[in-house]
DNA sequence: GTCTATAGCGCGATAGAC
DNA sequence: GTCTATCGCGCTATAGAC
């Protein structure tokens, strides 16, 4: 599990060509363009493509939920819970030099040219994000300061898939700003 | 301007392929796969797959448009309209064998792989239904039979973007029934 | 663990017969 | 308009030296 600066330095690259170009759209060479490495030995430390990719994601998924599990056991309010949530998104779009969106969101479009593991990996991102989700709005609609109909699972999923698709429109046409705006008056939806 | 029918073959391949797997993701044996013509011949219609990627776009957005502003010149309610138009991406998603997105969303995720007419294509599709449903936003608002705070341009980059989301996230995971959820949930959260 | 070299394949695109 | 044949390139992946 101990994980190597090399390592390290080509999940990183291989994370942000994925989260700009998707999968489909890079190779090992892009990958050695930007690490210090031969495209050749990438393979030593991730055999084949498909398992890179995999290791991409599963790191991604355990970083991220371990956010957004501190922000479900912070002691702010549920509005303020799902506004620090919301700018995970915002810091993922602006992070590095252009316009990213979220790994899983990518990763999603080009599901059916991804082995079975890496479907597994997306799905149960998508799964863990609206279940926190769902939380965050069940605590909120129960002390009074969030306001929505129906079930807060669904719920849940609605404001993820909203703040996805947020990302890839916003990064299509308006950027940062767009994205804002729209994550704003989201959260008003729900009376944050 | 008059298209025959092996264009329309063509293009038909290649826009369901590229709703399923994306641009990036297809390659001209998989249409030559899908319609009697052999894969060397589709240059003959379209020269090269950047020309083709144009010409799927080209055709889809006025195609949908054209829609979208039958829906909008209806005379039905404004929530009705709401309605109809996410219906739209509901008959997308289930049309043909597997579930796929729209193209301009899938498009998008891919956008930093694409030429700058492809990109121009895929913006102006954004900006035109965001602008479609801002207007249907602002008619119900104003006869009271929707219920939003703040732009109603943001309001429909909103609903656009939710909806692109909402299709990337349950193509994943619960398919169309878990779309429908997502799209009865999204236009309660406007009144409708 | 990283390198050079290369195998082996699929890709987009072209040439030229029919 | 469609075909066969092929070019030239980039890709993933492997072999073997260091």
């Amino acid at each position: 599990m101990t994980r190597t600066d090399t390592q390290t330095a080509i999940l990183d690259a291989a994370q942000e060509l994925i989260q700009t170009r998707g999968a489909n759209g890079i190779s090992y060479q892009h990958i050695s363009d930007m690490v210090r490495i031969r495209k050749a030995s990438i393979h030593y430390h991730f055999p084949t493509k498909e398992k890179l990719v995999e290791a991409v994601l599963r790191r991604y998924r355990v970083q991220f939920l371990g956010v957004v599990d501190a922000i479900v056991a912070s002691g702010v309010s549920a509005p303020a819970k799902l506004r620090r949530y919301a700018d995970l998104f915002a810091a993922t779009l602006r992070e590095g030099a252009g316009l990213k969106v979220c790994l899983c969101g990518m990763l999603g479009a080009e599901l059916a040219t991804l082995g079975r593991p890496a479907v597994a990996q997306v799905q149960r991102f998508y799964r863990e994000n609206a279940e926190r989700l769902a939380r965050i709005l069940r605590q909120g609609r129960a002390s009074g300061t969030l306001h929505f109909v129906g079930d807060p699972r669904t719920a849940g999923m609605v404001v993820f898939s909203a703040l996805e698709g947020a990302m890839l429109v916003s990064r299509a046409d308006g950027g940062i700003r767009d994205f804002r705006r729209l994550r704003d008056q989201t959260l008003k939806l729900f009376g944050a």
